[in-house]
DNA sequence: ATGCAGGAGAAAT
DNA sequence: ATTTCTCCTGCA
């Protein structure tokens, strides 16, 4: 089990932020803040990110032996922080739960990302970013999501806005939400926040239903298919044994595996079979691993014309 | 320029 | 039970 303590306070100038107790590099937090988990952050520098969460307002930094800070001008108890990180939980026995001394891909990723984890967001931000995802790259995301915030949400300090409720987001209509560069997507986020408004018990039976049962409920939303309802499973419900099959973990699937030829279905019961109770996690490893050979060939390319 | 982005749904095989 | 087309828009 990993450290829980988030009290130890670091004297600083202009801000007081709270020791979290757990190490990254630079380049996992960057990877866990803003690779597509979540779309809540901004990087303000090299190591530092700034965001909303739990309706505070935060600063992350990174201390110089890669120690996690964490401080909000709001005044955000650092508990939430820790819940949303999900320290309660031991990535480190997870991660070695998973079969990699018998799949060298696996074993790959995971040795480029040390101490990569999957947060535990808010399910109904994880349902609003993923719902806004499809053939959206994460920049064109967070976007989306910091219009509504500006518009809709309540503002918290300086330029950090909550994102609105679901509650709001439904007395806002659809040819609205379309202005702020949803496109088609602006019909489903109406649609959802609809149902959602109709059944206000929704949300809550999703978070207690196990696996099978929540994502049948998430998936009968308008515009939510079985991708994005992993992705909210995996990231906001607990549920690490969700895997999200999208097209960089088909696309890992297919040539690396040996699958070439198989189903998106096909490949998430394989995800499920071959990476175990935690397949979420793999997918992480796996999904980070692509990222960082795609921004690799891009620098590539752009240094040899 | 024009295909294509971390998809879903409906129609057409 | 698959495959194909459409849905918006901005980046590459």
């Amino acid at each position: 089990m990993e450290q829980l303590s988030v009290g130890n306070a670091v004297s600083g100038s202009g801000w007081e932020p709270v020791d979290l107790d757990f190490r990254l590099t630079p380049a996992v937090l960057a990877e866990i803040l803003d690779g597509g988990q979540a779309f809540a952050w901004d990087a303000t520098g090299t190591t530092t990110y700034s965001g909303a969460v739990a309706d505070h307002a935060w600063e992350i930094g990174l201390a110089a032996d890669g120690t996690v800070l964490a401080n909000s001008p709001t005044g955000g108890d650092p508990a939430l922080l820790a819940d949303y990180f999900a320290l309660d939980t031991d990535f480190a026995a997870l991660t070695d739960a998973l079969p990699w001394r018998s799949d060298t891909v696996l074993a790959r990723a995971i040795r480029q990302w040390p101490g990569l984890r999957i947060l535990r967001q808010d399910p109904g931000e994880a349902l609003l970013g993923f719902l806004c995802s499809s053939t959206k790259q994460i920049v064109q995301i967070k976007e989306i999501l910091r219009l509504f915030a500006r518009h809709y949400g309540m503002r918290l300090h300086g330029e950090a806005y909550a994102l609105p409720s679901w509650d709001v987001l439904s007395t806002i209509p659809e040819d609205e939400l379309r202005r702020h560069k949803t496109g088609y997507r602006a019909r489903y986020i109406a649609a959802v926040a609809k149902r959602l408004a109709d059944d206000p018990g929704l949300p809550d039976r999703v978070r207690t239903a196990p696996y099978p049962e929540a994502r049948a409920m998430l998936t009968d939303l308008p515009g939510v298919g079985g991708k994005i309802a992993d992705c909210v499973l995996l990231f906001a419900g607990g549920h690490l044994g969700a895997f999200p099959v999208d097209t960089w973990i088909a696309n890992v699937l297919r040539t690396e595996y040996g699958l070439a030829d198989w189903s998106p279905l096909q490949l998430r019961r394989f995800g499920e079979i071959h990476f175990g109770p935690h397949a979420g996690l793999a997918q992480q490893y796996l999904f980070s691993a692509v990222r960082r050979k795609r921004a690799t060939a891009a620098v590539d390319s752009a240094e040899m014309p």
